[in-house]
DNA sequence: TTACTTTTGACCTTCATTGACCTTTATTAT
DNA sequence: ATAATAAAGGTCAATGAAGGTCAAAAGTAA
């Protein structure tokens, strides 16, 4: 029931030929015509859908025989992985962007998806009790980069 | 007495659906349409009778093709026994008490001692860079309340 | 009355769609 | 080779399409 636009459409799609390849080509304006949207829209999917954050990696060249190459990174080294997240976690985060990296950590097997609902709930506006944005925002961040240093040490 | 009211209708009409489906996912003007009621009425029937506290988990996006979800969330049968603990999370809590109290759901099997593990990582005093002790065992306390209050329900 | 709940609407924020215009790269004609 | 042209993809701002918030007004019950 999920997907009623076109770009959610046009995500899944991508995503489930990623399932199998792990990297993709594609030529923008075919896409755009596949899915009768302006091409500008692949740039807004991409955008919103397969940013770093969210663990592609993004290349493309222009001019004839130009394409977009959608690739979905995984990581060996789980340590190097960690801190790569690490950085991710700024001074403040939004809960949409803390559980965006409690996806990535179940996408790459380092937590179950129990166990990424428990700290999702640990990092809700909810649990903090707190007025103030800015405070609950540091403090989440706070809380992520605990957990993501404690996970590096942890064994399972 | 129940019923006279949109509200109540309303509410009546998607437990009606939940009671089947679990889950639904509903367009807010269109709900907002059929029931001749302005749409930030149907926010008002949520949040007065499908809040988390009664075992509801809502989430939306706005936007084009913009939805509400609302789940219904499995009572946990050990209910009873998360209240007890609950009861034991004072205002402010240290983190040996926490501990104590995350060991105690691993006895019980609510928890497995990892995801314990993961859980106090975000407890520690290391995880809220304060340095105010009484402010962070308030804070400490809403996070370990809200982790009770998220484990009663599981998702499907 | 008084307090609580419901109803309404003005205003806000977020997300999606579209198109005009720009930049880069490859091919083709001279 | 060079210059023109074609063939991609990129940017950005305007517009549209949802849902969210909040406080005032209207009901309701004690």
């Amino acid at each position: 029931m999920v997907g009623q636009n076109i770009s959610d459409i046009i995500e899944a799609y991508l995503k489930e030929i990623l399932a199998a390849d792990r990297q993709i080509e594609i030529n923008r304006a075919s896409i755009a015509a596949q899915f009768n949207c302006v091409p500008s829209q692949i740039n807004y999917v991409i955008k919103t859908r397969f940013s770093s954050q969210q663990g592609y990696l993004v290349e493309s060249k222009r001019g004839g025989g130009g394409y977009i190459r959608i690739e979905k990174l995984r990581y060996r080294d789980q340590d190097h992985y960690l801190n790569q997240l690490l950085a991710l976690v700024t001074a403040q985060i939004s809960f949409e962007k803390a559980v965006s990296i409690l996806q990535q950590l179940v996408d790459n097997e380092v937590l179950s998806t129990h166990e990424a609902q428990l700290l999702a709930t640990m990092l809700t506006d909810d649990a903090f009790a707190v007025t103030d944005q800015v405070a609950t925002d540091t403090l989440r961040a706070n809380l992520l980069s605990a957990l993501l240093n404690g996970l590096r040490y942890q064994r399972f």
